[in-house]
DNA sequence: TTGGAATGTCAACAAGACTGACGTATTTTC
DNA sequence: GAAAATACGTCAGTCTTGTTGACATTCCAA
């Protein structure tokens, strides 16, 4: 336990930034950032008796357009169960479609309405008003510096599905 | 709506860190690096029957010893009764204490017991070996950026309960 | 002193996550 | 061709964590 303290290398270089206190800094800030990332999403779907978990399938759907179910799952990091109560809904609403496999007929393929296009846009929007502005305020290199921290965060599967995401497109 | 492409000011400086599709990249990366964040403790949490909401209370005790349950909801952002669930199991099994106020005994200030403190040790050290292995990696210009540009993506009130923390140390 | 505001508690309910079990269609493997 | 594995959907039950509504206590100000 407790590495904590230490500040500096053998090499001399300043590790100010890895003390705990640093730390707990960084920690805080994302908890409070994330409640602003997701709050204006949130109000949107509030509304429209959706969740959260809707708009992120709407989300990756969007951005894969005729991805298979599985492949959502593995995205989302969810159980099908829970995928299917939300997905069920978007489908009887009309903002999703399932397509079965033309080569592998035990697929289901997922892809966005025009009224779920619709609804992504609103949302996606929405979401990058914020980031668009919190971009512009800190400029393009704390931006680098930001999204260099946030994919050493992330676990190794998840990172390559996000650099598989950023590929595909 | 769709401001989005825009890609270069009057001023000629290079604005293609905003384009939408940049933008998205950092909602995703935003979706992925929270969660192999809240990963750890989540882990250590589940073996007893807590969840990410004791967490956060104890957190933010452990921060700001003696605060009250009102004070502590202004950080969280729930209700009071949702609060109030949390707090009692955690008063329950002997985590934390809450004495009623001296000046205004309307007021429970809320401190962790040794037991409470451990556990707190215990999560934050599991978060904080993440974030640290995150800061080497990226270096200390990249998490100054981190930190910027989070701070400009929270809503305005939610900066200013995380700079107040910030000052109470 | 009395009535309103603030603080905190209890009860009931809903969303959304989870597990476990089961059914069906399809594909792959032996 | 039969058996195993895969992909998907569904039912039932549980847990965490959010919500609202009702209520008790305490403080303060008219």
């Amino acid at each position: 336990m407790a590495e904590g303290q230490s500040q500096n290398t053998s090499s001399g270089q300043s590790l100010l930034y890895l003390t705990d206190e640093q730390l707990r800094q960084g920690i805080e800030a994302m908890f409070f950032a994330y409640r602003g990332f997701t709050a204006d999403p949130d109000r949107i779907l509030e509304g429209l008796s959706y969740g959260r978990a809707h708009h992120r399938a709407i989300h990756f759907i969007h951005c894969a357009p005729g991805t298979t179910v599985n492949n959502l799952l593995a995205i989302l990091g969810v159980t099908k169960q829970s995928l299917n109560r939300v997905l069920r809904t978007l489908i009887e609403d009309g903002l999703v479609t399932s397509h079965v496999g033309r080569s592998d007929k035990r697929e289901r393929h997922l892809t966005l309405t025009e009224a779920g296009e619709a609804l992504e846009q609103q949302l996606s929007d929405a979401q990058r008003v914020r980031m668009r502005d919190a971009y512009r305020k800190a400029g393009p290199e704390a931006v680098a510096g930001f999204k260099t921290v946030l994919e050493a965060m992330m676990d190794d599967d998840m990172k390559r599905a996000y650099l598989a995401l950023r590929e595909g497109r």
